[in-house]
Parts: C-alpha cells; structure tokens; sequence
DNA sequence: ACAAAAGTGTTTGGAGTACACCCATGA
DNA sequence: TCATGGGTGTACTCCAAACACTTTTGT
C-alpha cells in the first residue's frame, strides 16, 4: 500500500461517499478550511487524490477514505475513469494540487469509485485544513465543484443505482446495523425514485430471506413504535 | 485529437471488441507476425495503445480501432479501469511495449472499452506486422493473453451484458443490416446465455417498434427462407 | 418425398400494482 | 383523546414460460 511513498502524478482517485440520513441521498464533500475563501466557490470537491507509484488503485481508493475519515472496510465500487485533458485547466485546481501534492501537475485522468457508507459512523478527520460535509445529491446539482467532480458525481449516482438493482443487499451497507422497514422503504425509494405502496413493499419484504426481524422495537419516536430488522449475510 | 504526437506512457485504452457470426460471440486479438514465434504464447492481445498527451480518452479508443482496422463511428462504452502495479511485470510485455512506442515504460493504468462490430464488415490492415483474428469469446479464457487482457475481456463481457440488458438496441450493432430473426434470437441467446423459445420470442420481438419487417427473404439457405428485417433507429 | 428450418396460439403461474382501514403509542 | 405513523389482505393486470404442429423451400 504505497510503501514507496512517490506519487505518481498523472493518475488519481476519487471517492463519490454516499450515505442516507433516513430521507436523502447525501454525497460527502471536503473542503478547505483555510486560505481563498474570498474567491470563488469551487473550492468544494470529493475525497481523492494521486496515486502512489506502486499502488493499486483499489488500495488508492480506501487510503484516500481511511485517511480522511478514519474507516476502513468500506464497500468500493469502482466506475468509468474521466481523462479529458481538460479537465484539469481551472488555474484554482491545479494551483491547490501541486500545493498539496508538491508536485508539477499536468494532466491527471481519475479512476472514481463509488463508496456506501453507514451515516451514522464518526467519520474522525486527519488534515486540520480540510472540514468534510454532507450535501444532499440533488443540491450538488446546482453547486460549483472543483474539476469535473459534478459530472462524476452524476454518473457515480447511476453507477450505484446500477449496481443496487443487481445486488440488492448492497442497501444495508447504507442502514444503521438496526432499521425499520420503513427506513428500508425510504432508501429504496430514493435510490429507484420510486414511491412505493407500504403494503406491497412489505410483500416484498418478506421475501428477502436475509433480513431477520428482531425481538425489538425502535425507541423514542411519538408514536407506534416500529419493529427492527436486521441484515443477515450469507445464505439460509 | 492527439495532435501534439507526443504519447503519455502512464496511461493506455485497450479495445475488447466484440463481434458475432452467427453462432459465437467473437473478439478481436492483434498477433505480432513477426520475430519471437518461438517463445511462449502470450503474444496474443487486445487492440490498445497509449494515449497521446493531449487526447481524451474516448477519441484514444476510437483511433485505435480505426488505425487497426480503418473503420470508424464503431460503438464504444468504457468500463472500470485496471491497474495494478504488477500488470506490466512480463518482461515480454515491456520489451514490445517499449519497442513499438520507443519510450520507457513503467507502470501503465488502462483504461478499457468495449467495442462492437458487424463481423462482415471488412478489415483493412494498417499495421504490416500485425495480424488480426477473431476468437471465440469462450476460448478466450484457455489462451494466454499478453499483461491482464484475459481478466480485461472477462470484466468487458459482464460490463457489455449489463448495456445490452439496458440497451437492447445495442444488439444491432453487431448484427448485419438486414438480418432474420433467427439471427437476432441466436445473438440473443449467446449474449444471455440462455436458450428462447421461438415462439414467445416472436411475441417479443412483435413489441419491438423499431424493427421493420422488410418484403424480402433471405437467398441461398437449403431450406424455407426466412424473411429479413431491419432495425429503424430512432421513435415511431 | 424428404430434410430442414420457418412460422404460428393458448394456457398457466408469479410478480407487480392499486387500493382502505384498524392498531399501538406518546403527548 | 388525539395525532402520528405502523401494520395488514384482496383483486386485477401483465409478462414470462411451457408446449406441438403445419408450412415453405431446396435437394
């Protein structure tokens, strides 16, 4: 894992973090807390960064996040790379790249991936000049990221929109360790745009053998409280 | 598009291109035709380069194919880039790397891309002392590729089924332009391995608005002739 | 006439969708 | 007691799958 510690500059990762705070998509972005915060606004981008000269670039993808946020073990989902050799013209980018890389930055192409994780873990930060926020996905839409980081944020969200209808338990990875089933139902619905009928999603519920329904109910809620299920792995 | 001419040796597109005959799923490996028949075999490989300074990587991808074979406006969807630092460890794989680009080569990240093609549209060579065939795609995985290409054209195989499932109109890229529905329910079921019913597939095919049946059927078939139909791209 | 593939309908089961009311709980 | 979401069953529609025989044509 980058033991070496030389960059390889003309290749990066980024990491498009999701994460559902029980009623949005949320998208995890960094930001630079010191110096500029006159200019203009793209100095709001996603966690990435280049690559070590003998890095895998798997490896790469969960530096960068354990790095940042302290966790490990992060389901990484990797998607289509971006290298127009534009895409690194903005003055603002490169001058903040080779700041922190220390390095002559031409062209980078980035290989993203798509990261679920669990809202709810602290997410305990390394850089002191870098605070790390969550936006909701469809704001982002209309904010000024740095680089290309609004195009690859749209095609990771189809990306993993993709890969939930494929392997459908990828979903827990984005519930607390206990949730109710309409937890489940909003994020489905989230991730599908759909609005599903309470009754035909328990229906369906019911039918995934890997959700066990736990002697307990959730707590402090004004009303009926709801039972609470759990995600259980491997097979009957 | 690449008009600077001076290659980036860190980053290569390498082209899974598909193609069917009828009965098989096909792909395109280039040969070396001269020097080193003797030595071990894996000098079998996907059509790719490195990319040049100032080329986007999907115009890389197109002057590959069109430099092997002068075709052009050939669909082409890029998947999930490889690599691993020991992918050009095959001293082999560097020395002709090192050969046909004269420059020195490292660690290469490629970023790959499937391509398909009608399989009777002629080939015309660019390169002298290269040849190029086509493979059943299920041979594929007995012979031994130059760097990762077998593990490459496994991972384009899945990435072209998951678009053909979403895309079905994708199909017709590979298909001649008048074809039977013999045909299209063979390609079909080669590309979802599975085996349709004639019958249902006709009222499959009955829905699809964009085929047109045409008042001709096919010549020189030692039995009924089938009637020919044509895909009409665009909507009713 | 025969070999070989083309072409054509019906039935059945499972999955998705629409739809409305009573229940449990905390305030 | 009331407000709030939790939890439950039935009917209809649509799609996928199973299944066998007649037609056309070339040899």
């Amino acid at each position: 894992m980058g033991n070496e510690n030389s960059y390889n500059p003309h290749i990066s990762v980024d990491c498009v973090v999701f994460g559902f705070d029980g009623e949005k998509l949320k998208v995890l972005l960094t930001e630079r807390t010191i110096e500029e915060r006159t200019e203009l606004t793209n100095n709001k981008k996603m966690p990435g960064s280049v690559i070590f000269n003998d890095e895998d670039l798997d490896d790469a993808a969960s530096r960068v996040l354990n790095e940042l946020t302290g966790l490990k073990n992060i389901y990484l989902s990797q998607f289509k790379s971006f290298g127009n050799p534009s895409r690194t013209s903005n003055p603002r980018d490169i001058h903040w790249l080779e700041k922190t890389t220390r390095l002559k930055i031409g062209r980078i192409v980035t290989v993203p991936y798509v990261a679920l994780i669990k809202i709810d873990r602290k997410i305990v930060l390394n850089a002191a000049d870098t605070s790390v926020n969550w936006y909701d996905v469809n704001e982002i839409a209309h904010m000024h990221l740095a680089f290309d980081h609004n195009e690859i944020i749209r095609n990771g969200l189809e990306h993993i929109r993709h890969r939930l209808d494929l392997e459908p338990h990828l979903l827990f990875e984005l519930l607390p360790r206990k949730f109710t089933i309409s937890q489940l139902r909003a994020l489905y619905d989230v991730v599908n745009q759909t609005r599903s009928d309470v009754r035909n999603f328990q229906k369906k519920v019911a039918q995934m053998t890997y959700l066990v329904m736990l002697e307990e109910v959730e707590e402090g809620v004004p009303h009926r409280a709801a039972r609470l299920y759990k995600y259980k792995r491997k097979n009957p």
